[in-house]
DNA sequence: CCGAAATGTCAAGTATATATTACAAAAATA
DNA sequence: TATTTTTGTAATATATACTTGACATTTCGG
């Protein structure tokens, strides 16, 4: 899987840690950073509680118009 | 969970059984069927898997504006 | 009505998302 | 520089997504 930068800049312009996000969404840091790194395929209710968090919707972090 | 109708209506829409898109995303009949029913909580991939075998993005199917 | 296709569901197994603990390295800040 | 915060990463453990196989029920075309 390929890194989550969207997901990363989103935190950032948030001004929220990796601890921080993961406490606002209720899981780990690691998974966060997982995430991020694109060492795994998050569940969708995750994905859904991230955006929440970030103000942005699934489109906007999780989906590549052009992906194979 | 509650029931994936945006789903089971795309799917209609597309004139796909259950079994038909299962193949085309490559995961078991028993899995659709279990993500139309709300059984289960699905990843991300094959969210995207199944969007891109109906024609549509992850908020058409899988983002609800208002949600606890 | 009859048969076939589609759906619902259950049980047992496998793969993997996520947790926890821990430590090291990098980055920010005093 | 010294100290703290943030990030990267690894190992072990647990919960759950997903598979396979099987059978019952519903739906739909002949």
């Amino acid at each position: 899987m390929a890194k989550n930068l969207k997901l990363k800049a989103a935190r950032a312009g948030h001004d929220l840690s990796q601890q921080q996000l993961a406490e606002l969404v209720g899981v780990s840091r690691q998974t966060i950073n997982a995430i991020e790194k694109g060492e795994y395929n998050p569940t969708i209710k995750l994905c859904r509680a991230i955006c929440r968090a970030l103000d942005v919707t699934l489109n906007d972090l999780f989906w590549e118009e052009n992906e194979e």
